[in-house]
DNA sequence: CTCTATGTTTAATT
DNA sequence: GAATTAAACATAGA
């Protein structure tokens, strides 16, 4: 489910449920969730503390508590979050929970779920590499593209590998390059030091538009569930079936070690 | 049984 | 160094 729009979903519940609500037991028993961390130690830090917000960069989020203590959350794979009532059941895959008691209102338990336990939870006083070390976000900070033209220009990877590292802009997934590249009319092999600067001013608005798309898309359904992600994309997942826009039959084609659809029809290869 | 999967890190190799 | 490739992690679904 995780990529910057799903991330950024997820930050925008995660502050209505716990701004200004005290943790009264923060429980998780994963140590893959929690690693390096011990599961005692997770609830010593946090119990008792009250949230002040919660931030977002790339894919990972930011929980900010009483004490400068920071919950840093990354979703991995299959990660998220649903609030239920504190006396329901743990939910299927159900890794960590977080009992609270708002400033006003009925106590309420927010869940952390991951099938594949791919994503992480983690306790720090200050930022950590993993947060500073991104790269610009395209909602907070927004697309340079000069500077966006100069980072892409330095490297000689596949275009869409140089945009899955997140120290090039942070929250780019394999969906979102996908479909922006699609919209940009790019060949996701094209090098990316071979673009020109118009083609990278496409790349940087068909993000924008994909993005801000995909986050449209999730302001409806359930408020308490795990966000679903049952979305038509225009390419990704459909290779086989023909281009939307030019009719050319769309191949699937494996880069940076990640499965890629694209259109061999209109998008150019530089 | 096989293959694939929205992510990241690490090792091995060129 | 930079780039490439594969594998690893853990689980579910087709």
């Amino acid at each position: 489910m995780p990529e910057l729009p799903d991330v950024e979903w997820a930050r925008a519940r995660l502050r209505r449920w716990m701004r200004g609500a005290t943790i009264t037991a923060a429980r998780s028993a994963d140590r893959r969730i929690l690693r390096p961390q011990a599961p005692a130690a997770f609830g010593r830090a946090l119990d008792g503390r009250r949230v002040r917000d919660v931030s977002r960069r790339g894919k990972w989020l930011r929980i900010e508590l009483d004490g400068g203590v920071l919950l840093f959350s990354h979703l991995g794979m299959t990660g998220g979050f649903a609030r239920r009532d504190p006396a329901a059941p743990a939910l299927a895959a159900e890794r960590a929970r977080f009992d609270l008691a708002p400033a006003r209102g009925k106590p309420s338990s927010v869940r952390y779920v991951d099938a594949r336990r791919f994503g992480r939870l983690i306790v720090a006083e200050r930022d950590i590499p993993e947060w500073t070390d991104l790269g610009p976000d395209p909602l907070a900070d927004g697309i340079d593209s000069r500077r966006l033209a100069q980072t892409l220009g330095r490297r000689r990877l596949p275009v869409k590998v140089a945009l899955l590292d997140q120290s090039t802009l942070a929250g780019v997934g394999n969906i979102l390059a996908i479909e922006a590249l699609w919209r940009a009319r790019i060949d996701p092999r094209s090098r990316s030091d071979a673009l020109a600067a118009a083609d990278v001013g496409r790349i940087g608005r068909a993000l924008q538009a994909v993005i801000r798309h995909e986050l449209a898309e999730r302001e409806r359904g359930g408020d308490d569930e795990v966000d679903e992600r049952a979305h038509a994309f225009d390419v990704y997942g459909r290779a086989g079936e023909p281009c939307p826009r030019c009719g050319t039959v769309l191949v699937a084609i494996v880069l940076g070690g990640r499965g890629t659809t694209f259109c061999p029809g209109c998008q150019v290869r530089r």
